[in-house]
DNA sequence: GCCTAAGCGAGACGGTACGTCCCGTCTTAGT
DNA sequence: ACTAAGACGGGACGTACCGTCTCGCTTAGGC
């Protein structure tokens, strides 16, 4: 994921363990330092390598640290609890779980806030995360859809403009619920912001939405 | 807003232009170099003004900033537009604008970041900038319940709670949409957003919600 | 000795305290800080003054610090014990026990050392000091020439010539001994020492040396 | 010399020009800015070197202006003039000499006066400066015994103490001349003082002083 | 099995910013 | 006019990391 060389022929190859070690210790330093204190220099060390091998490899902190944190949130699944709004639920909680723990926190907001100003970094955080987790949502849907919970789509364009939006409310809400108001989401919270969002889509005008 | 030193009876009294140069450089410099790339030797040459006089005021870049940024804020107002819907979406097209600044983008994100490691930087910002705003959704509540568009309250702590709840979809989802998403939350958008919301809220089982 | 100021009619008076007092502060942290680690607002604290006051009456760090520790000297005398070598001896290790303190081996050489830059300081240090102490050769010499010691002075451009000389000689030896070899100047070091002087200066070819 | 660190097996060695190109540099600012007004950031700058590596290197101001000072001794010899009255006018002018150079004022008394205080710097200034150039006084000293102009050793203990004292005297009285009167060490004054030294020594009571 | 090119650890390198300390000046109010 | 208090613009400090470089050593693949 994080190395664009294309692995030249020749040579000493480069160690796969080392790859692991570095996204693994960036993870300890994120929880026991957070991003700002964190030095690739510690990390480096954390993880039983050189320097040079760690700017081999990422071309800086921000993309080391989108790489640790992505793999975060790869364990996300969409639980299918037989309801869209279970579902929904199920899969707000876990996502809030993993947004709770420091090194996700701690970094996640960070690329963020450096991405504003980085467009290939905003671009690996987007392919690296965001699109990768959309897939929840357009699996939720489809599987409502089955169930006969939402009408079925009515165009590509709109199925997406619909997804997006869907994806910023959910979203930007644990964010803020969690970061910024620092309040956990909780069941009762989830179930309350669930209701407003399945009830804000269902009787929607638009159709699909 | 962020001296709490109680101002000593005696000796040279700190110059009142100073604050507002410093405030002006920082956000000059967030502009033009972004949250990493300031630093806070630079803001202070801006503002014309020593670095000391800067360490004297502000414990760091991060109150500096949060400072800084909060002040854009305050200019946001709940226009009357006659109905909630229109009340609404103006407001967060206003908000929207503000965040689409390079000068917030910048700031704001990095802060929240930073503030997940640093209770009293939570508050800070808690205090300067969200409970600050927060009386823009009480303004709008009691304004929709005079036109008889929303039920009237049914206690404190529902409220509070739902205010709470409003907050989070509203910041978190145009915050999302415009940093994370970074796609504009233009006039489209934005209704399709307050038309979700408002379904949602309207409908609401929870009485006042 | 230190305040060049005309002392103008009008207005409130300087405070002679604040002089002494200032004075006494200077020795005091030379001996607790060294002259490098001396700050001019430590002396004002300790004095119990603004910074405002003592800079009214010093131009700076060196001056002050000459004027400290040229009141240190005032106290040297020669005593009368018979004989010429008896009242060097005598005179040499009171210069000693001088330059043992910390306050005079601190201060003296580091604001020498300044005045290699400084001719305004050199001369301070040479009106405040230098010439103020050679008093005692002129003493010796007119002593010991009344008790047929030394033969009586040929002129006075030889003279001089031959106090310069001893001057250099005595007050370098004792300096070298203390600061540079760090060894004390003892009676048994002093009575090698003045052996050699007299020696040297009694069989002397040039007449009056 | 000034690098006490055992020199590490692996990493990247340090740069053996470095070291020449500071202490050059540190004997340039001496003369341009004197001891007070130097800095170690224009030094590395002069140098063309980063303040890190210089700091590597050296402990501090002292440290690096001992090491730089030193070198301008190691000159120093003492020249075969066939007469041991000679030899000392030839080695004493010859320190004159060096110590007439702004960077020797400069610096040397400084690092004297810094040493009061630091039992480090003046065993430094101790092994590097005074010892260094202590052989001269033993060399004039076999040299002149070899010619019959002085009588052999009569012990280890007694030599060290004379060779101590001569020291002082030489040492101190040129230094005192040089920088407290702040008058030349030229020809004439050194032949006075060396009829002094001489006399003083030749006749001594004490065997071999 | 040997060659060789890349990888590796270590750590020095030229730099930048940090946050602190002190400088010497100034602006208050109070004596 | 003096004082104490303390903020001011400024400069250097010594430290921490940055990202690059230069070492000597390791290691696997292609010959």
């Amino acid at each position: 994921m994080q190395s664009r060389t294309p692995a030249s022929r020749t040579g000493r190859p480069r160690s796969a363990a080392a790859d692991a070690a570095i996204l693994a210790a960036t993870r300890e330093a994120l929880v026991e330092l957070g991003w700002s204190k964190l030095t690739l220099g510690d990390v480096a060390t954390r993880a039983g390598v050189a320097k040079t091998t760690l700017y081999r490899r990422w071309a800086g902190k921000n993309e080391l640290v989108v790489d640790a944190v992505a793999e975060l949130f790869d364990e996300l699944e969409l639980p299918d609890r037989g309801t869209l709004a279970a579902d929904i639920e199920g899969v707000v909680l876990r996502f809030a779980a993993i947004l709770a723990r420091p090194e996700a926190k701690s970094g996640l907001m960070a690329v963020v806030a450096e991405s504003t100003r980085d467009e290939a970094l905003r671009e690996r955080i987007r392919a690296s995360i965001v699109d990768r987790q959309k897939r929840l949502v357009h699996t939720g849907r489809a599987r409502a859809q089955e169930r006969g919970e939402l009408p079925p789509e009515t165009g590509p364009e709109d199925a997406a403009r619909t997804v997006d939006l869907i994806f910023d409310i959910v979203a930007g809400a644990v964010v803020h619920r969690t970061l910024v108001s620092a309040e956990p989401a909780d069941e009762d919270w989830v179930r309350d912001f669930t209701r407003v969002l399945l009830l804000g889509l269902s009787g929607s005008a638009r159709p699909g939405m």
